[in-house]
DNA sequence: CGGCAGGTTGAGCGGATTCAAATACAGTGG
DNA sequence: CCACTGTATTTGAATCCGCTCAACCTGCCG
């Protein structure tokens, strides 16, 4: 039974039976679970593990001075906390759980190991990262030249996505237990202002967000207020390398 | 004489000087100069050399279908334009000369051979990158919880920050010749506004922008209003490499 | 000298914020 | 089971930051 780490990284990329066992391997060996509000990793912190999300919901935060929060992303299972470990002394952000979550620590030496040992890691975190860059990159354009209705869009619309690659959206229905405060704090807008756009996005008919649920109704509607285009998230790599059935690129 | 890439590269890691020829001899190899607007890579493009900006000044960028622009990031000499050719299939976004400018070419191919061979560039680069997201997300935060003013102040900073990492920002004045247009797709504003902001700033007698040169009058007055804090760009993982001299962490 | 791109200024508008209060909701202890 | 408590959501009204539209100025280049 794999795990959600390696389920992603396999839409990147093929691993020989050895590797994807003693990537579980490394997975199961020491894990570590969370309440809502803890710092997976802290800002300023330096470990000698790096972190897996498995399960649960996760963000990555800064907090400015004078008590402005920035969340600049949002972990689902299967991503890589801190890849900066490996080459920087000290995160510049910290990570917390937003849900009870529970995520692997991984051993850096021994992932070190494994790099040296095959090219085919490597190449799956350097996707996995340049994913990332894509991702921010678009959330620089989602606050710099997009309104909020179409900022609270296009987040929905991108979560949806990225839960379907993880086999967790079925009936474009995902779980998003975040607060409005929280939904505020990443789309650069004030929890008010927040509510009244979502308020607006279920007026139109285009999501349903009861309790913790975000239910997608009128997926293409959503696309298109949103102005989503999915090629930063670079899932037409993939399909390459996967088995016959779904093709990675019908997840947008 | 080594160029302004190996240079940046060495803040972080040691290269032998067999690395360091090998690297100046791929950056040597084939250059290519690109006038103002001209697309260095193009949004979509995929490309078998990587692209290393030599002299100049570059931007990311993407547009909307609608024609708003957002500038994601501005390219420095020593940066490293398209590191996702090696594991994407085509740029999500697009990298154009702002000025004129020179990059040198180079080819994927060495590129994966040298990385291969030595762990140092492969750190190198995994650090490039690394920094490059921490940019990002400090671009979020500019955006997502910093009024125009802190903003610009963030940006301008910044910049004098990184033109001093490659020793360009003597007297604490830089280059940087962009246009108030550029200047507001880049901090997610408009020209009309960002010209205000900007007159602002001189008017507190923080700046002096004349023409094409930014001269930081009261750098310390500057980062305050901006918030700034500088861990993000990793310059303290520098020091321990480098030679006597200059601590990189003085440069922030 | 005209043309054009970039910079500057003014007036009015609107999206988003702020402040405040009311309502819904979940958890806790009596 | 209900009263109590704290947190999250919702609504209203006033305010402001930043946008839009439009005009004008400046410097540069052919």
């Amino acid at each position: 039974m794999s795990n959600p780490w390696t389920m992603k990284m396999e839409m990147f990329t093929g691993f020989t039976d050895a590797e994807k066992r003693r990537l579980d391997e490394l997975v199961a060996a020491r894990r570590s679970t969370y309440r809502p509000r803890d710092d997976i990793i802290a800002d300023g912190a330096h470990s000698a593990d790096c972190h897996v999300v498995l399960s649960g919901l996760a963000c990555r935060y800064k907090i400015l001075r004078d008590g402005r929060r920035q969340i600049m992303a949002f972990l689902i299972p299967g991503d890589l906390c801190d890849a900066e470990i490996f080459v920087l002394k000290v995160m510049d952000h910290g990570v917390a759980a937003m849900t009870p979550t529970v995520a692997a620590l991984v051993s850096g030496k021994e992932m070190k190991a494994m790099l040296r040992e095959t090219s085919n890691l490597g190449e799956a975190l350097w996707w996995g990262t340049m994913t990332d860059l894509g991702v921010l990159r678009e959330r620089i354009i989602d606050h710099g030249r997009r309104n909020a209705k179409e900022r609270i869009a296009h987040l929905l619309y991108e979560m949806l996505v990225r839960y379907r690659m993880v086999g967790m959206a079925a009936d474009d229905t995902y779980d998003f237990p975040i607060t409005q405060i929280d939904l505020a704090d990443a789309t650069g807008l004030t929890a008010v202002h927040a509510n009244r756009t979502l308020q607006k996005l279920r007026a139109e008919g285009l999501i349903e967000a009861k309790g913790k649920t975000i239910k997608v109704l009128d997926p293409d509607g959503l696309k298109a207020v949103a102005q989503f285009n999915g090629d930063y998230l670079h899932l037409d790599r993939a399909h390459e390398h996967t088995d016959v059935g779904s093709r990675a690129s019908d997840l947008v």
